[in-house]
DNA sequence: CTTGACCTTAGACTATACTCTAAGGTCTAG
DNA sequence: CTAGACCTTAGAGTATAGTCTAAGGTCAAG
């Protein structure tokens, strides 16, 4: 199959797919005579293998690995596998904790801020940004708490 | 104060610093003699306040919107700045929920793979990024899950 | 007067992962 | 035979936020 068609069963695009093939991380099994780039079944797996890997959130330098693992089993060991997933694992934690202290934050800084048409004179977001005190200025609308939901 | 000083007091770099001027978002009050750099205390409260912002999560595009806010408070509404913090509130919150489950399919992927000096020939990580069915090659290893810590 | 710390500029480079463009060749249906 | 869909390449552009370099000027201390 072509590029294009490729791209349509793989889920990735064809100039993604090219981008990619730059990076090493898959080439077409042959080429026509026009030297379009032609792929296989196997061509197919390794694209859906690479897609699924990104959908992990696995960066294009480990989906390499993954790749070359994939390519000669035998000559490498499950603990080659499970350390980049183990260190994906600490990281993304890692990143949503981050996060959801920034959301903790973030919600602190909104729900002091009455949010109305009233003149940014006292905004508390921006008082709190420039480390002045935070107070509450939400007093002059109907306090409407409750807005966090997802806070951990 | 020259730029070195003003780094250091707003924990900023002077890279930095020359980076956000350039991008409009902070300049000296005025020049020495020499064109070097002058800043009062009114820049310093301005970089601490783009700091402040930045470790928030906020863009550089939105630091923007909230001095342009600061700096001319009564032609802005609260709203102005809350709209701008409920949006970021909504981004990292969607972020945290797709890392949030970016984590548990990688402890699923984890977990079924023993991680040992066994050969990689079954490898379940590789397997499962194969698209085949995800199979328990823990066995061989004294089952130690619970290595879940975070997933919420 | 020299050394070293600090400052200046424009512009290039980093990281990550694409995404698109220009200019052209190929193929298929009508 | 021609239109339109598809393919080719090298290389530039996008996004975000810095980070660094080269080549040079300034300034205070010793």
């Amino acid at each position: 199959m072509k590029i294009g068609e490729l791209a349509k069963q793989s889920g990735l695009s064809a100039h993604t797919l090219r981008f990619y093939e730059k990076q090493g991380l898959i080439s077409p099994s042959t080429r026509s005579e026009s030297n379009y780039r032609i792929y296989n079944q196997n061509d197919l797996s390794t694209a859906k293998f690479i897609k699924r890997s990104r959908d992990m959130g696995f960066s294009l330098e480990e989906v390499e690995v993954f790749l070359s693992i994939r390519a000669d089993k035998p000559a490498h060991i499950c603990a080659d596998a499970k350390d980049i997933a183990q260190q994906k694992i600490v990281d993304v934690g890692q990143k949503i904790k981050e996060m959801q202290q920034v959301l903790v934050a973030l919600h602190k800084l909104s729900d002091a801020c009455c949010g109305g048409s009233e003149s940014a004179e006292f905004c508390s977001i921006i008082e709190a940004l420039d480390d002045r005190p935070l107070t509450d200025h939400t007093s002059h609308q109907d306090k409407q708490v409750g807005t966090k939901e997802d806070v951990a």
